[in-house]
DNA sequence: AATAGTTATGTTATAATATAACAATATGAA
DNA sequence: TTCATATTGTTATATTATAACATAACTATT
């Protein structure tokens, strides 16, 4: 089996992303419904941030864009119990934790092992592992998935059951490439 | 290509270890002699750490192992100092993140990206990327070295250029399988 | 051997990532 | 409503990793 077989890397490819944002959100909605798991504002939250780009975030990240939105939307009521706190009223690292468990969880995300941060999945609902290119140029991760991961057989070969893979191939897109050096 | 080109999965088999550790111990003395580049007593020390086992070890458990090596090393003399201090004469981390640097550069142990844990590695001196099998089970860790690696094919194909890649395939090995529910 | 340049180690402090534990709130079913 | 459960909020802390700078060891040269 080639590349054929494989959906394109949606992240290297120019495209209109403000549609494909939409999509991935109609599907995850549609994916949570059917399945009855509660995609809550919290989540929708997490998963809108991750949506902005193919490029993975670290949790911290996702924590400061959630309390830059918290912040402008204070009311002056809430301002001022803020300030008499004597700090920004923070959203903490458990509320991104617990929300990307749950995306995670639902196929809507993926972690990357290599850099500890997580990417939206362009995706939703497939079955099998992913596999990642990630671009040291641009930094965006492109997802595939092949069936046949040659290794995974292999791995049966030797009496060893495989429950779940992580392989992360880093290096330069296409685009990156040719001005690389 | 199928695993008969590969090397047995030496951490997952039944053998000498430590025979082993002193192969491994050797060969790691004879790359760096041939290569100039220097195993101190530092990085010998972590290197003997990692080999006591295929399993991997967090750097701050490494750090311990240190650490339990200096205490009862102590002179009465240092002891007394050290109990001046009001603490233990405790190496820091850098020392073991430095230490594992430097066997990671010369291939003489790798990072499991999935767990944030160091192992070493059982041949030191190839050239090609690793891939792991890691179980769940007895938390053994196999190194493979497959050279034709598809995905790596495909990623070309899509005019991405390779730097470096993480394969950990995480289950349960041949043993451990059989005990499993 | 003394000197100077370099590499490695030791030390202190702190950054970055992640989770435990418990309180408060919201949701959904009976 | 009332209870049970799931989710979120909050505080504190654990775990992993690095920055910055001081000291010591090694190497090559005089
Ligand atoms: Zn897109
Ligand atoms: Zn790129
Ligand atoms: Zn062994
Ligand atoms: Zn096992």
């Amino acid at each position: 089996m080639n590349l054929a077989n494989s959906k394109p890397c949606v992240a290297f490819e120019r495209h209109d992303h403000r549609d494909c944002q939409h999509q991935l959100m109609s599907a995850a909605k549609a994916l949570c419904a059917k399945r009855n798991t509660r995609l809550t504002r919290r989540r929708l939250q997490v998963l809108e941030i991750l949506l902005q780009s193919h490029q993975p975030m670290g949790a911290y990240e996702i924590l400061a864009h959630i309390n830059k939105a918290q912040s402008t939307q204070l009311t002056p009521q809430s301002r001022k119990k803020t300030i008499n706190r004597g700090a920004l009223q923070a959203v903490a690292p458990p509320i991104v934790y617990r929300a990307l468990e749950f995306l995670l969880d639902e196929g809507l995300a993926h972690r990357i092992e290599s850099k500890n941060a997580y990417i939206c999945c362009v995706r939703p609902g497939h079955q099998r592992a992913a596999q990642f290119l990630i671009c040291r140029g641009c930094e965006k991760v492109a997802e595939l998935e092949r069936h046949d991961l040659d290794l995974l057989t292999d791995a049966a070969r030797v009496g060893f059951t495989v429950d779940s893979s992580v392989v992360e191939i880093t290096g330069h897109c296409a685009d990156c490439g040719k001005n690389a050096s």
